[in-house]
DNA sequence: AAAACGGGGCT
DNA sequence: AGCCCAGTTTT
């Protein structure tokens, strides 16, 4: 009796999904989260892995779940809070929806994250990737987890050649893999896959010579295994320029909250413009940014008042982000009398404060302004030392 | 289907 | 300095 194409894909299958399990066994690394079966754990881990590398994540993980220990600790505290702890670990909008998602969770869910597939979708920042982790993992369900690990092992195994970023390809992939979870224990198998993307099938030169698949891979086989995935090619970023503000009062400086839900929402930076195309100079930008706070009720004359007073470009940085470069140009008003008299009245349109440089870590800073903010208090403290 | 959304590592 | 990596939501 001849064997279907069906039945060696199967077999093949079995295989992959044993084998991948006892090298798993053997060689995985010993990571915070995979010391519990708690899902809501699982859940906080695999959220923060989004786009995040492990080791990124482990010390953040950990303090995370010192301070929330449970959904309800997470759906109980301040947003504030929350973001403290998820500083510099980028892609904010995940520590918003992970407490909404709990919030939900203590509120509809009795507080237990729940194993149903709708219920758990239904959640807020989980989507496909999440949502499969966290049954599989948590739940041992057969529930495919395709990340870029896994779009990487599974391309090459298979020797893919489409650019795995197809919807079709992706759920080719998610078909196969959910397959292969089913001829094995699903919260074994689902970190085997990504854990040897991690540590042997890596984006470049890959480790086959240890390699547990070798054998049956098909990139290997026709010496395609560096090459893929394939991936569409993929958009030019924006630049921006961004003209921002170093407004001091002793030992203060002038910092504003960013609008929630946008770029970097509700972090706190130096009052800024940003810019696709500076119209003018950078300077008259720095110019109308300070009148415009310095306008309480849509009067003139402050900024006739602030017509003076000119400006130092006392720092630069540039920062990457997926999707734009930024230039950010610091500029300093001089000329007005910091310390008595005709102090500088601010009249915000955003939530501003005067931070003095004791407290800045009691607010949430984006990297770039970190960055800035720590070259301008140096600056400042030379200053200093030269009187 | 494409764009918005951070930060870090590698070359 | 420039390129690569990588999930979810919104448009």
């Amino acid at each position: 009796m001849g064997r279907s194409v069906i039945d060696i894909v199967q077999e093949s299958l079995a295989a992959f999904a044993h084998t991948l399990e006892a090298w798993y066994a053997q060689s995985s690394r010993d990571l915070p989260w995979r010391h519990t079966g708690d899902p809501y754990a699982i859940l906080v881990s695999e959220t923060m892995l989004q786009q995040t590398r492990v080791e990124t994540v482990i010390p953040y993980y950990l303090r995370f779940m010192e301070r929330f220990r449970t959904p309800r600790h997470l759906a109980d505290a301040e947003m504030d809070d929350v973001l403290k702890m998820w500083e510099g670990l980028g892609y904010y909008r995940r520590a918003r929806n992970l407490k909404a998602a709990m919030e939900v969770v203590r509120d509809r869910h009795a507080g237990r994250i729940p194993d149903e597939p709708d219920e758990l979708k239904a959640l807020p920042g989980i989507g496909p990737y999440t949502l499969g982790a966290v049954l599989s993992i948590a739940f041992n369900q057969p529930h495919p987890a395709v990340d870029g690990n896994v779009l990487r092992v599974m391309s090459r195994y298979r020797g893919i050649e489409e650019p795995v970023d197809l919807p079709t390809v992706k759920r080719r992939i998610e078909q196969e893999v959910a397959e292969a979870l089913r001829h094995g224990t699903p919260r074994v198998l689902t970190q085997a896959i990504m854990e040897l993307g991690a540590l042997v099938c890596v984006p470049n030169r890959p480790h086959c010579d240890v390699c547990p698949l070798a054998e049956s891979c098909a990139a290997r086989d026709r010496g395609l295994a560096h090459t893929l995935p394939n991936r569409l090619p993929k958009r030019a970023r924006r630049r921006q320029t961004v003209v921002a503000l170093w407004i001091t009062r002793g030992d203060s400086f002038w910092a504003e909250r960013r609008p929630d839900g946008g770029l970097l929402g509700g972090m706190w930076q130096l009052p800024a413009v940003e810019l696709d195309e500076p119209s003018a100079s950078l300077e008259s930008h720095a110019r109308s940014r300070l009148a415009e706070l310095c306008l309480g009720h849509g009067q003139g004359e402050a900024v006739r008042e602030f017509q003076p007073v000119h400006f130092e470009r006392v720092c630069e940085a540039s920062h990457g982000f997926t999707h734009l470069d930024w230039t950010v140009v610091v500029f300093a008003p001089v000329g007005y009398d910091q310390t008595e008299g005709q102090r500088l009245e601010l009249h915000p349109s955003h939530e501003g404060a005067w931070v003095s440089f004791e407290e800045i870590s009691n607010f949430v800073w984006p990297k770039v302004y970190q960055d800035v903010v720590r070259q301008l208090i140096a600056r400042n403290a030379k200053q200093l030392t030269l009187f």
